[in-house]
DNA sequence: GTCTATAGATAGATAGAC
DNA sequence: GTCTATCTATCTATAGAC
């Protein structure tokens, strides 16, 4: 293509592809091995390709785990809004409890956080991402008898999710399980319910 | 030392034992720099020791991170304790606020929910230790008009504190900070003790 | 028993080949 | 523009010196 003057949206689409499939591989590795294993050789493995190659297309460990990031979170609203949508609200508590069960998905989340934790440029994208996950527990809220959802409302709905999952990861089977984030998770919403406004 | 998680370098003449002084160094890079830098040659530095002598007291990075959970769970509860021991309950969410609120203490906590999710060892302290926390957390509820605080309810306090914690080490300043962390906790607490039961 | 030199492995980034 | 060989830094673990 050097010598190419001419606009080729074939190639600049393989590119786009290519880089997306690193993000996928990238976002895989997180997910299955943690924050821990995030590293430049274990993704490029991942995507058939050199850990010489993939800086080409993410120069910097950071550049990488801004991408997945991006991604990770934009998944992450997608599906709870797929969750919550189009279903009777009386079923929310078990739903999102089966999501909070799920380790791999609390690995990224970890992994967010903590590079939040190190990475300016991550914490802003952090903060915009919390801000959308307590829309979603407002919107809930209000959906369920609780027509005057406060921010603080919300806020506790999610920060209490956010260490449902936690704890979750860290106890793995060891504790009451899913039966017992529903419960408290149920309990929560009755409660946020009756003491409206 | 009641509130002090934090290693003071004038005990060090009065620590015969090494292996104590190593794990205080340890604790304090996990506190300072997190998970990810939680490395043999920094901490064996901050100990003073090479890299290859500190493998002489922890032959492994997993035992020397078994040591430093230990002795920061320990810490944890005993914290814990002096922040709630002879004082009214109804500065307890603020306390319990401003605790949740020190970046240091969210960072040892992740690497220990990191720490378990990756190494049985650890995950059966973890759990040991989730179990001491969710006892206070009982505790503080009965003491304040919950007099039937049910498991479910100490289960919801102190997923919703670590909820808390780990959201505010992501965002640091950029949210609404102590402030809206104890409305939160405040309303929580009020929510128990009126469904008790 | 205490400590170190060194090996062996892995990570991250760059200069340069095609 | 795409890809790789290679360099440097860093980490963990072991064999062995005192």
């Amino acid at each position: 293509m050097a010598y190419c003057l001419v606009y080729q949206p074939n190639d600049i689409e393989r590119m786009d592809d290519k880089r997306q499939h690193i993000v996928e591989c990238a976002l895989a590795q997180l997910r299955e091995e943690g924050f821990a294993a995030f590293t430049q050789p274990k993704v490029a493995a991942r995507a058939g390709l050199r850990q010489s190659h993939l800086t080409y297309y993410y120069p910097t460990r950071d550049d990488l785990l801004m991408a997945v990031a991006e991604a990770a979170m934009e998944r992450q609203i997608k599906a709870l809004d797929d969750l919550l949508a189009g279903s009777r609200s009386a079923r929310a508590p078990t739903k999102i409890a089966s999501v909070l069960g799920r380790k791999e998905n609390t690995r990224v989340l970890l992994a967010l956080v903590q590079g939040a934790d190190q990475e300016p440029r991550l914490r802003t994208l952090f903060v915009n991402f919390a801000a959308q996950m307590r829309e979603r527990a407002a919107a809930l809220l209000t959906g369920n008898q609780n027509r005057n959802a406060s921010v603080v409302d919300a806020y506790l709905l999610h920060a209490l999710c956010v260490g449902l999952a936690v704890l979750g990861l860290a106890q793995d089977g060891t504790d009451g399980g899913d039966a017992r984030q529903v419960a408290v998770i149920k309990k929560t919403i009755q409660m946020l319910g009756r003491t409206a406004g």
